[in-house]
DNA sequence: GTCTATACACCGATAGAC
DNA sequence: GTCTATCGGTGTATAGAC
């Protein structure tokens, strides 16, 4: 439902009545609306999380061509779902906050997100930092400004050279 | 108001209440709440095509502090209001499509910044799309993951000259 | 236990009196 | 132009059938 008609036009009446239920009777299984927000938070990062993982599995090894297949990913996986990437990444839902279980996944990725670029040599907090943003940069513009498209789809693999040329990575052989 | 609670939390009879009248007097002045999104929207984009211009006319002149100049410029003005920013240039509020009143400043304030870096011989439109997704992403992890902090923030001018690098800008004297 | 039925306070929006 | 009254829809809550 929020692929299809956005993340905040989503009704407690209408997720009942695409199960079969009543509106009250979520109620027997989630506490508020705020937490089906919040299970599907999770779930998202958990999606994202088993992303990174088969990514890795199929990781090339040069440094600068894993770095390319991480961001190309991480680009993939976020713009081809624009309410999963307002959920995940920015703060679309007016008050909405994860709890410390939904959030863990997240933690995770990042975390996963650290040990992969730590294995071709980027290790600086501010790199890391820097490159989350460079990303997520691509996936925000192309997603208001383009969506469907692949006008900054298109800059990825440019942006991912130039991050590599800054934090000194070698060139490629 | 949106700046005080977030944009999707305004409703109509505290905007009224707030100016003495009672809600639907509202309807006098605007079609609809859409109507006052789209007024919210050409205004943050008025805004900022003023501050583009404070900011050409005391430009630096060589081209890289010129390029600071612009970064540091879009920067703190997108990252001292989220509400404004989330307006401006997220999708954010379910449905909402600017009209082309509206949307006349921000082609104007885009135009302005287009000639800017063509003015310092940047004019390829894909170089123009990599440094507006550069600074967006700066900005959007800033606002999402350190409000109110500088994380994001001191990594602009190292951003800017990763992009003068990249576009071939020649190095300061 | 899980459902149906119903209620409440709030929302954007409209009709019509003045 | 502003008001009151009201509409259908929303999230949320509870009572009570089965």
């Amino acid at each position: 439902m929020a692929t299809e008609q956005g993340l905040a036009q989503i009704t407690l009446r209408e997720v009942a009545g695409r199960v079969g239920m009543q509106a009250p009777s979520l109620y027997s299984h989630f506490e508020s609306k705020h937490a089906i927000h919040d299970a599907m938070f999770g779930q998202a990062w958990t999606e994202y999380l088993e992303t990174l993982r088969v990514a890795e599995s199929a990781a090339p090894t040069s440094p600068r061509a894993m770095l390319r297949h991480l961001a190309r990913t991480f680009f993939e996986f976020s713009a081809s779902n624009l309410a999963r990437y307002q959920l995940m990444n920015q703060r679309t839902i007016p008050g909405f906050e994860p709890s410390a279980e939904s959030y863990a996944p997240a933690v995770a990725a990042l975390e996963l997100l650290r040990e992969q670029l730590a294995g071709i040599g980027i290790t600086r907090e501010e790199d890391v930092d820097l490159s989350t943003a460079l990303m997520g940069g691509l996936v925000d513009a192309q997603l208001a400004n383009d969506p469907g498209g692949d006008r900054w789809a298109r800059l990825v693999e440019r942006t991912t050279e130039m991050f590599a040329d800054n934090v000194g990575l070698p060139p490629e052989a």
